[in-house]
DNA sequence: TCATTTTTATGCGGCATCGCAAATAATCCT
DNA sequence: AGGATTATTTGCGATGCCGCATAAAAATGA
């Protein structure tokens, strides 16, 4: 055989998907937060024995910070594909919402809000690593909102006074609002109700 | 004797103030959380041994819900004060959400945010009680602010179409993103900007 | 003074949790 | 085929955590 289409290292191979055991610690991180999950619990979840996570993540404090990575990283990648300026301010903070919205309804167990809003912040006094986690993804939000009110701005879709990034911390607000919302048992169309009345106050600002 | 001036309970008195005790079990669940802290963390921070402790409040999540019910009634205390219907509107939210900010900052061990949307969400997934307390606590929240601009909107400082309920909300969830921010580090001066934003976005819609 | 009542203090036993180490298995390299 | 390398498996030991039981202490009431 001529050449190996990759390098495969050296011994034995991994029996298990990484990033498949990552989603899985996720789903128990989102339902039961950081301090509530135990390394027994995430073996089980995640049907790799504690040995081999611990070679493979580290701490759980590692993996925990990995699966809030990857989470932040889908979620922004969705936001971003949400407002891109192509369609109205109103029409595209909806759209973003709902989406949200539906993320944070979903789970079999009962809706889960965000994974990092919810579940960083009993934490984040602990741990500066952890906080520095939570302030840099709020920041994030901020700022890609605060840019899509820019954008609208630019277009004349508000007036040339208005503060862009005010607005973009309240619509991160509104998120956040969302999330904890959404884990406290809220319903659907409560929420639903919710996000219409606060794009109303955004998108008319 | 003719008369007790009080009917002292019959047994041994108790040692300690049960009010001290569970506003240094707070602290103890402010910083921590509910799962970060044990019931020997909580007999060292507040003097008293593990028996007699669950003898006065029952289990480690009664003792948590105590503290969070009363941090809650000191919390919606402070606030009617603050939302009278005497000063303007604007005035009357920057002195609201400036003095949540100051209780979100304190703490010896850094800011601490808000007890009840820190540390309530990462548990309310796994026990009904203490989503209820959640949901309560955010309804509350809407509640006594949206009241605020529905005189404000009889007194005409709004719009007669003004959305009260709506507007509550988003007030509701810029204090509880000012509550996640403290606890993220960000800094104060941040926090009155913030405020100083979310005010002028709210008071005049 | 002595019995009764209630709280406090101490400690034991079981269970969960975690770090670590040794043995086994699977693959690569020569 | 055999040695080297990395993963997996199994299990031990120390510690943390919690419920409970027992004994001591502090008050009341007769």
């Amino acid at each position: 055989m001529p050449h190996k289409n990759e390098a495969r290292p050296r011994g034995r191979p991994r029996a298990f998907d990484e990033a498949a055991v990552r989603q899985a610690a996720l789903a128990a991180f989102w339902t039961r937060g950081f301090s509530g999950v135990s390394l027994d619990d995430l073996a089980a979840a995640t049907g790799v024995a504690r040995p081999s996570l611990a070679a493979a993540f580290g701490s759980k404090r590692d993996l925990y910070l990995s699966a809030v990575d990857a989470f932040l990283k889908q979620f922004s990648a969705a936001a971003a594909t949400m407002l891109t300026g192509v369609k109205p301010l109103a029409h595209e903070l909806t759209a973003f919402y709902d989406g949200a919205l539906q993320l944070y309804m979903s789970g079999s167990h009962g809706p889960r809000g965000c994974l990092a809003i919810c579940t960083l912040p009993a934490e984040a006094t602990n741990d500066a690593a952890i906080r520095q986690v939570l302030k840099a993804a709020v920041e994030a939000t901020d700022a890609a909102l605060r840019a899509r009110f820019e954008l609208a701005i630019k277009k004349r879709d508000l007036k040339p006074t208005a503060d862009a990034s005010a607005l973009g911390q309240m619509a991160s607000s509104l998120l956040f609002s969302l999330a904890i919302r959404a884990r406290a048992g809220a319903s659907k169309r409560d929420l639903k109700a919710m996000i219409h009345g606060g794009v109303e106050v955004l998108a008319r600002a």
